[in-house]
RNA sequence: GCGCGGGUAGUCUAGCCUGGUAGGACAACGCCCUUCCGAGGCGUUGGCCCGGGUUCAAAUCCCGGCCCGCGCACCA
């Protein structure tokens, strides 16, 4: 029923103020989804825009949208209907949980099938246990895809997609097309993915479905770099490699040491942590961890988490994976079209070669109506010695031997402009929802306010959900007349902006506090005299008096920078 | 999926052992008063996770389910 039940302080008001519920409450809910109320909602929305500013507007990259309902084929090729249907068998006495198919071939040599009953009767017949000794349960079904079928009656097969990259991998042709054919570029998209987890837990942490933003980056394989590394070469990163060796090093470092294989990774790690801060995560509670060997997912040659340290632990919040060609490739085998691209050489290649020149005059009276092709099978043919004396042509099934009157050999010089390469891919996947949450923790604290104890929620100020409050003094006609002026000239210049008349301004200020809005405007004796307000910091408690007429323009600049508030007027009450 | 512990207004909690009227605090809402950091007064709204059983009577006892927490396992 509750997302947690020892519930933390943090949990308590989040579903107070309507940041996040668990979901299908008045049914009983169920574990793994979660709704996100009105201010859970905008916080995501301001991040899902922050995150398109840097990995969309900010590259030589472009935003799709594709379905989150796929066809089978998507699956096998993308190799996650092999590794998401397992039959799976849990020994009952150690607990530990194998694939059926890969312990009954490792333990007995035999092929077996993926189905439930042949891995139980597999079972049966040979007395499988388990190494410790123990007896296996009942075989079960290991699908972390939820299915569906499309279509009336028994339709068609589909899945929910567990990513929401393959959509990309699947238009490739497209966006090739849309790039004009050049590389590099990525391909983003912020969706909706689902994986039906077996036991989702940790109320936020794990959930069955979820949002993703993914930046598909296609690259030429060779050339694993990007033209703006140099704004990150020099950020300092906190690293922990596959070995467990920690490290606090600048990222040109890292790569020069060959701790991150290549530049293109470390750009991305670089970007992912500015981005992060930006967001809102505590730069002191967020670090890079690289897969180890046996953990990487199988499309990936390297793979890099941002981890943000929570009440939880460590979190996985963001991977960094190079998935090379694997999923163009797979895509290509299975769907039969060619999915390269075609690169020029910076200078064409010129390439001597020896070339047959038949000699048709001769071939002609000899070969009759075969001549024409046996000049043509001549002319595809390689050779490497110039001496040849014979050669042997197939022509129409008809092994044909052709000797050295019917033919020349010339040295030519052949240009080659280019050649056709998978791109690979270079992947930075965000999981939202997580980072939603670290940005709520890390922005969750407490402090004293004239003696008493409040909570404040210090989130960057463009991220709040509600941005600035407008508050009168007194609930007065005059006063709030006044007040839902400033309101709707505040929410007409796009800021996110709430009003609210109940209750003494002190219990206001800390409402408003508790949610992180930065900033509230309150219309006080004072404003009847000069047309003035004042705009109180939820950070310091500060307030200074600005006009109203300036209003708009303060709060602008205040909420798209860091600076002080006491810049922008003069000092009230103090 | 296994084991242990839980589920009472929006939130926290008393009551459960020993069956009989569900009580408080905070929050929210309305009115009054007041007005620059959770003031006060009066009033209001709202609750025993779901289903079954035992019983004259179930928040309480029993069974099943769902959900939550923790541990194990899982997390491509």
């Amino acid at each position: 029923m509750r997302l947690c039940h020892r519930m933390s302080e943090l949990m308590e008001m989040l579903i107070r103020r309507g940041f996040l519920w668990q979901s299908f409450e008045i049914y009983g809910g169920m574990a793994g989804f979660i709704d996100y109320g009105p201010l859970g909602n905008g916080l995501r929305r301001r991040l899902e825009n922050l995150w398109r500013e840097f990995f969309v507007i900010n590259e030589r990259a472009v935003e799709i949208d594709t379905p989150t309902v796929n066809v089978e084929e998507v699956f096998i090729a993308s190799g996650h209907a092999e590794s998401f249907t397992d039959v799976a068998i849990e020994c009952k006495k150690c607990g530990k949980v194998f694939r059926a198919d890969h312990y009954i071939k490792e333990k007995l040599n035999i092929e077996a099938d993926c189905t439930i009953e042949a891995v139980k009767e597999i079972i049966e017949i040979y007395g499988l246990k388990c190494d410790c000794g123990g007896e296996f349960g009942e075989p079960f079904h290991f699908n972390l895809m939820f299915t569906t079928s499309i279509g009336p009656g028994k339709g068609k097969r589909g899945y929910l997609r567990p990513e929401t990259a393959q959509g990309i991998f699947i238009a490739f042709k497209r966006l090739l097309d849309y790039f004009r054919g050049k590389l590099p570029f990525g391909v983003a998209q912020i969706g909706r993915a689902y994986r039906n987890e077996i036991s989702p837990r940790q109320g936020v942490i794990r959930l069955r479905e979820f949002n993703q933003a993914e930046l598909e980056f296609f690259v030429h394989p060779a050339e694993k770099t990007h033209p703006q590394f140099k704004r990150y070469e020099n950020e300092v990163v906190r690293l922990v490699d596959k070995f467990d060796n920690e490290h606090e090093i600048t990222l040109r470092e890292a790569v020069e040491r060959g701790i991150i294989a290549h530049e293109l990774l470390a750009y991305f790690i670089g970007k992912t942590k500015r981005f992060l801060i930006e967001a809102g995560v505590d730069e002191k509670r967020l670090r890079f961890r690289q897969h180890k060997d046996d953990e990487k997912a199988h499309y990936a040659a390297d793979c890099w988490d941002a981890e943000a340290l929570t009440s939880y632990g460590w979190i996985e919040i963001v991977g960094i994976a190079d998935r090379t060609d694997y999923d163009l490739k797979r895509h290509m085998e299975h769907s039969g079209e060619d999915l390269r691209v075609f690169v020029q050489f910076k200078e064409p290649i010129k390439v001597k070669k020896l070339k047959i020149v038949p000699d048709l005059k001769k071939l002609g009276p000899v070969f009759r109506k075969k001549a024409k092709a046996i000049a043509e099978a001549l002319e595809r043919m390689d050779v490497k010695d110039a001496n040849v004396e014979k050669v042997e042509v197939e022509v129409d099934g008809e092994k044909i031997e052709v000797s050295r009157d019917f033919f020349s050999i010339e040295e030519v010089e052949e240009t080659i402009q280019g050649e056709k390469i998978i791109p690979h891919v270079i992947e930075p996947s965000f999981g939202l929802d997580r980072i939603t949450y670290v940005i709520l923790e890390h922005s969750f604290d407490k402090d004293v306010v004239d003696g008493e104890e409040r909570k404040v929620l210090r989130l960057k100020r463009w991220m709040a959900p509600v941005q600035v409050a407008v508050l009168p003094l007194l609930s007065k006609e005059e006063f709030e007349r006044v007040a839902l002026e400033i309101v709707e000239m505040l929410r007409n210049a796009g800021i996110y902006t709430e009003y609210d008349d109940s209750g003494s301004i002190g219990r206001r200020y800390r409402r408003f506090d508790e949610i992180g809005t930065p900033f509230c405007v309150t219309i006080d004796h004072q404003t009847f005299e000069d047309r003035t307000v004042t705009i109180r910091d939820r950070d310091t408690t500060k307030q200074v008096r600005v006009k109203i007429d300036e209003l708009v323009n303060v709060l602008k600049e205040l909420l798209s920078s860091e600076k002080d508030i006491t810049e922008f007027g003069e000092v009230f009450r103090g």
